[in-house]
DNA sequence: TACTTACGTAAGTGTCAACTAATCAAATTT
DNA sequence: AAATTTGATTAGTTGACACTTACGTAAGTA
């Protein structure tokens, strides 16, 4: 999941990745979209790969790279809970704190 | 936004942020958690500080952190919106593939 | 079998960032 | 005011990594 996120965390391999959602490329051609060599864009296509976050097929000397939706999901549903136990958690201090608040007030009377 | 991707990625990072959702904490117990000298830690709370995920409570001499719910509101939303788009698309691109097979097993009948 | 094409891999370089030790700054205490 | 406490900031080091050039490799082609 580390890998995942550290996979996520450099911009041009969020670029890449929204090439190769809309169909499968090859390491040339999706480096002819940015101002970097091929091998550039072949070792941030190893990592994604490692990542989980794209699939490769083989087809003759070409090697297509497509997005793996299932990765982005799990990333997704990680931070989710992540979320959702820390956002649920403040909210719940914040209305203790709320409650106590109103106690000092009331004792203060 | 970059700034906020850019600071979650860092391990070191995200377990500062679980620490200052529990209860507001200084720099000098936060740093009692981990291995590292307290210099490293306020330069992890400057990150997190500029990036929004964190905010700051001066009371004399000391400066309590704690996380700000609304930062990771919004990465969450980033992110949502950008695997929304992605994943809808390639659920899109999916059935249309699977369609476009049928109509070719169609037509070799 | 040589040649080309389409890539990955290796080696080397520059930059960035995480860290430590040392210093500086502001509030509190004596 | 001097000393203490609580931190941030600076300088310097180290390691990671994004990048390029050069080379290696596997699959088609002449």
């Amino acid at each position: 999941m580390d890998a995942v996120i550290q996979a996520i965390a450099e911009p041009r391999r969020r670029d890449i990745l929204g090439l190769v959602v809309e169909k499968e490329l090859s390491a040339s051609e999706i480096a002819s979209h940015f101002d970097v060599t091929r091998p550039a864009v072949s070792q941030h296509l190893s990592v994604l790969l490692s990542a989980g976050l794209v699939t490769l097929r083989r087809e003759g000397t070409h090697r297509y790279y497509r997005a793996r939706p299932e990765g982005l999901a799990e990333l997704r549903d990680y931070l989710n809970r992540f979320w959702k136990d820390q956002l649920s958690l403040l909210k719940e201090l914040a209305e203790a704190e709320e409650q106590t608040k109103k106690e000092k007030m009331d004792a203060g009377r």
